[in-house]
DNA sequence: TATGAATGAGCGTTCATTCAT
DNA sequence: AATGAATGAACGCTCATTCAT
């Protein structure tokens, strides 16, 4: 008998969320008090907790979402490239161009979060961000694979610890990004690396 | 002639820096609270003011001397070994394995927080963490610089790019690290890529 | 010609005021939220302020209904027994066994709560319990001078002390019952003891 | 190397204590915020923390002093006495001159309040309450068994109902007395009926 | 210099009550 | 008449900081 639809129910749910992230973002966690994610999402002190058990567990949904997002970044692109290699350079560059963006730097702090709280924590949210991190070290694994398996990279490469190198340089990234470091150049240095990793006959191509 | 000497002081002193960075890192800055670092430095609550303002005088100090820590890491290095692509050979084994040491959990906690902390109040603290950076950077450079005229690495690679490259994959590796993610195999690959920055003439040998 | 009668009206009062007796029994008055006060009466939360128009005016409804059914304990025996005596006999069992009735607990927490209210709010609620206590006190006044009418206390006992100790034995009962101690014996050693209350002559019988 | 004695500790503690007794009794525990009982034992708001975790915690010293007060009240008189029946008689004259007491109102209420928190809690307040009840009982009944092996009650008399009927009527005698009931003439009365159970011979004398 | 009791502002959270639908 | 989302004041509690000793 309500007004009130789930649509409506989502909308707020996303508006604090949304204000959560921003704030938690640029204040820090513990430097945002729920009033203030409160009236940034439009709301009175007391409702948000309509939508959230405790800033808790706010927090946790922030992590999660933070996750999502880190995961969907990395997974679009895999599909689309018509060979491994290209694939590859493709997520680096749209990775790193997002680190420019102005709305990622909240994402990235907030990854930064999450990784300190995964490390604090390592019983409640640890297992959460280390899948996270796996999925992606999997996706960038299986893509180097494919690649030593089309000839684009020496089959002697460790697939895995490259996949982990090149998360560790994104992370490292963001931290610079953080810091208004140029992050563009970064990218094509170390897409020039992985390709000196292909194997000296195909690099020498059809001589 | 005071009864209490300079390194009495000094000694208390490094006593809360201590406590302070430990439970910072364990706890969170917001976590801890004056009383437990007075404990764990083994004085009663007052008696820190007497040695550093406020809390947050003392989160400034723990950030100096996470970021001395960081510039000390691989300036020693630098200048021992024979010869540059040694040197960065070295840096990187060492700096890497330090990861794993298990004291070095805290440093790298505290290095993200110093980044967090950086990006959120750039002008206090950004000048000092960035200053840190373009240290580490400047001096990877001169390095490479050194590599690349002493035939070592190609000409054409762009030193402060790979500088910069190096340092990300650093830090993103510290992120790992703290997951719990081996991060051996990860510098291996890495040096590995940088080797195969080497000019071809040179990598083929006396041909 | 509305559709809602006021034997619909009634009844939700009655929904509501039951669930607050039972809640505010259980849980404490302040312990109790409306909100559960309506989902237990089968309402939404605003529903409530239809039939009452707060939460004290809840409260002195819970009052009103609980001083009711006291009185009408008494009420009820006091008339149909051949002797006053037996009458006050029949009385006090059937209050104590009333006493170990499951749903009694309620009762006896409410009446202490009663008490209580009327203790802190002498203005307000204060002359509501008097006059309940007084009620009983008199009924049973009016019994025992009955009885020394009849011959069946002594002429000198006090109507009144009399009655104002078997009303007290009641509340203590009340009290001991809901620590789990059994009442039963309790109220079988004060029929002997008001049985001890005859006249000599009238207890040595015939002689 | 503190000034603060142990003395000065005990003093605000207890300071405390009054405070919350005099409040919760007055207002209801409730009703009565941590300010009030700080400011009603001239202390700002954080200080009780110091020597109360909770306000809870208060709660339950309070509870815990109170049944120690009751304890006491029985314990005094029950030793001094030449003879078992003038012990009862003492006892419950001087029990029931301090219902009248002005102090001893709020003690009254906090009976009320303790058995109905112990009524909600059984597993955290109901033993202690209990405990405390029946160390009442035991001293009363052993007392009665004294007046009987002295010939003063009738060795038919149940002790043990006789002890719970008297423990009742005082607790009931504590709500009337909330109320303004006068319960000096409850105690003659309840005391005539206790001589009346003497033995017949004794009663009738010697002959 | 050191102590630790005290302060008091501020936070997370709850809940009686309101009101648009 | 009924709903239930929203309000916002108030509470319990924490903790950086001060200061008498």
């Amino acid at each position: 008998m309500t007004r009130v639809t789930q649509a409506h129910i989502d909308a707020r749910t996303q508006d604090i969320l949304g204000a959560a992230k921003r704030l938690f973002a640029r204040k820090g966690v513990d430097g945002t008090t729920m009033q203030e994610i409160a009236a940034d999402a439009g709301l009175s002190a007391g409702a948000v907790y309509r939508y959230y058990e405790s800033k808790d567990d706010l927090l946790r949904a922030v992590f999660e979402d933070c996750s999502e997002q880190h995961r969907a970044l990395f997974e679009e692109k895999a599909a689309v490239s018509p060979s491994p290699m290209e694939a590859l350079t493709d997520i680096g560059r749209s990775a790193w161009s997002q680190l420019k963006g102005d709305g990622f730097r909240d994402e990235v702090i907030l990854e930064l979060e999450t990784a300190l709280a995964a490390a604090r924590h390592p019983d409640e949210l640890g297992p959460a961000h280390r899948e996270t991190l796996d999925h992606v070290v999997e996706m960038l694994g299986r893509l180097i694979r494919d690649a030593q398996a089309a000839g684009q990279i020496e089959a002697g490469v460790d697939g895995q610890a490259l996949a982990l190198t090149l998360l560790a340089c994104y992370l490292g990234s963001g931290i610079l990004a953080l810091d208004g470091q140029d992050t563009d150049v970064l990218v094509e240095s170390l897409l020039h690396m992985v390709n000196k990793l292909a194997p000296v006959a195909g690099r020498n191509g059809g001589r």
